[in-house]
RNA sequence: GGUCUGGUAGUUCAGUUGGUUAGAAUACCUGCCUGUCACGCAGGGGGUCGCGGGUUCGAGUCCCGUCCAGACCGCCA
């Protein structure tokens, strides 16, 4: 219920962190009921007993408990960091329209009924990217927004439908000034609101990430890194071994010591379809410094020590192979990696560990679609030296484009855009755009290069991911104040009087990406 | 779109090889007590076991379908 209270106020301190009550006591002289309450359907502790449907759906009374509304203080303080810093360093915040033009290639777009346009629809932006670059042609060259996007997506843990990003661009730089700028920008916000000081950020190639990690955004906060058993694992006459593109192991820090059920439990856990990996061999590297291996058939002790140099592996350790194709391979055994950190505890969330990915390909080859799509988005400028290749070996080019991972997520990405409308054409036709596609799609672009477009390039951070990762927290919802997940079906609404429904969906399905 | 896991009091969950009236904790209601703070004491109400079908003498439990939720894969320029 809400009461209105007056009398003298004692202030003292709470025994018990976990309720809400018992920090203010009132020597009552006057109240008043202002209004009842029903039973709220969860308490409304720090330690709820709710479900977290249950308190998405009554997000009101959530936002009571607590830990939400710290969260979201906290959400509060890191965005506003982020302005102060951003501000200071003469980046002018600018808002682009959420009403736009469809721009394909990517995500599917949300979007809107036009009233004017009888049939037609308006898309919801999923990044601001065209409008940034047009804002650097219009020579504002330091330019950041805290927007939302939108991205009609399925859900994953940390991604949702809207989401908000700090979004930023810079002229005339080059991909070291913005690494530079966003690499100050991540140690402010580290070194004033956890008061942790880190120095210059690891810069690794995704080439070697995806060696050392198997993966585009390794956690970097332990070791267990790849290594490679090709040299020394094939023919040998391990015929699963030999039959497969790529033999790839870990060593486990005190592994050793797991006992058969243990190692067979992992066995499985890798196995499971989401994993999907075939098998996985095993090798106790025992603390006398002797080996026993599900493979000892095939292998001496001499292969095996070999393999503990290529893992790293110490006596007391336990090493884990897997082998297949090279892409899933390093897949399953990155999902291992983190998957045996967590059990661990060595993903210690007050722990900060920030690094650069660069050299990203520029292209990806898409098997159902047969042909190169841009990795990250299609004004990404490719690296000068690579120019040469774009035609003959496409799949060879890498980018001017980088990623900012923070303990295993990545936080951030960007690129040095492309400003010269001769070469934007060019990437539009290898990515399978004709000319007249180009031109209507993107033309307005194009048109804009023309009239001396600067070198430009940035940056854009996503805010929710970031504060759930300084916040310590496994879930991203906390942290904003109206989430939406599968439940977010009831606000939706109905097809609106201007169109009938099968119009609609007619129009909605022809907007969709062909498959 | 796919794989997996789950759905039982308001809530979080337990429920054995299928077997009598489906339990616990907490929340809620009533009374008592009380400088208490996860107060205490006594009592009470509360469940179409997600929904539909099947197997069976008998289904919360087994089977099929379906809906919903979650994790992961696809997808996320």
């Amino acid at each position: 219920m809400s009461l209105g209270v007056s009398g003298k106020v004692i202030e003292r301190e709470s025994k018990n962190p976990n309720i809400n009550t018992g920090n203010i006591e009132i020597l009552v002289e006057k109240l008043q009921l202002l209004n009842v309450s029903k039973t709220p359907p969860f308490t409304i502790e720090n330690k709820t007993d709710g479900g977290e449907e249950l308190r998405m759906q009554y997000r009101y009374l959530d936002l009571r408990r607590n830990p939400v509304r710290e969260n979201l203080i906290f959400r509060h303080k890191v965005s506003l960091e982020i302005r102060n810093f951003l501000s200071q360093k003469d980046f002018i915040d600018v808002e682009t329209p959420y009403l736009i033009k469809s721009t394909p290639e990517g995500a599917r777009d949300f979007v809107v009924p036009s009233r004017m346009n009888s049939g037609e629809f308006y898309a919801l932006p999923q990044s601001p990217q065209t409008f940034k670059q047009l804002l650097m042609v219009g020579g504002f060259d330091k330019y950041f927004q805290i927007v939302k996007c939108f991205r009609d997506e399925d859900l994953r843990a940390d991604r949702q439908p809207e989401f908000t990003q700090i979004d930023c661009e810079m002229s005339f730089v080059e991909q070291e000034d913005i690494l530079n700028q966003f690499e100050a920008l991540t140690k402010h916000l580290l070194k004033k609101i956890k008061g942790v000081e880190i120095e210059a950020f690891p810069r690794i190639t995704y080439a070697e990430a995806m060696k050392r990690f198997g993966n585009d955004k390794p956690d970097i906060r332990f070791g267990m890194e790849f290594g490679e058993l090709n040299t020394l694992a094939k023919n040998k006459g391990f015929n699963v071994f030999d039959s497969q593109e790529l033999v790839v192991g870990i060593a486990v820090t005190g592994g050793a010591a797991y006992t058969r059920k243990e190692i067979d439990a992992l066995i499985d856990w890798v196995r499971r379809p989401q994993i999907g990996a075939l098998g996985m061999v095993w090798v106790k590297h025992n603390e006398d410094g002797s080996f026993k291996s599900s493979v000892d058939k095939f292998f001496t002790s001499k292969d095996l020590s070999e393999w503990a140099v290529a893992t790293q592996s110490k006596p007391g350790d336990l090493i884990l192979v897997l082998a297949g194709d090279a892409h899933s391979t390093r897949s399953q055994l990155s999902a291992l990696r983190l998957e045996i950190a967590e059990r661990k505890g060595l993903r210690n969330p007050e722990e900060f560990a920030p690094l650069w990915v660069t050299d990203f390909p520029l292209l990806e080859w898409d098997e159902e679609t047969n042909r190169y799509h841009a990795m990250h988005h299609p004004f990404t400028a490719p690296k000068p030296e690579h120019l040469d290749l774009l035609e003959t070996e496409p799949g060879k080019v890498n980018a001017n484009a980088y990623d900012l991972v923070l303990n295993g997520n990545e936080i951030g990405g960007g690129s040095i855009r492309i400003h010269d409308a001769e070469l934007q054409q060019r990437i539009f036709s290898l990515l399978g755009f004709s000319a007249e596609e180009a031109e209507s799609q993107f033309g307005f672009l194009m048109k804009a290069f023309q009239y001396g477009a600067p070198p430009h390039g940035g940056i854009a951070l996503g805010l929710d991911r970031l504060v759930s990762i300084l916040g310590g927290s496994e879930t991203i919802r906390d942290f904003i104040a109206f989430p939406k997940n599968n439940s977010g079906r009831d606000i939706m609404i109905d097809a609106p009087s201007a169109l009938d429904e099968s119009q609609l969906k007619e129009l909605y399905l022809k907007l969709l990406p062909k498959k």
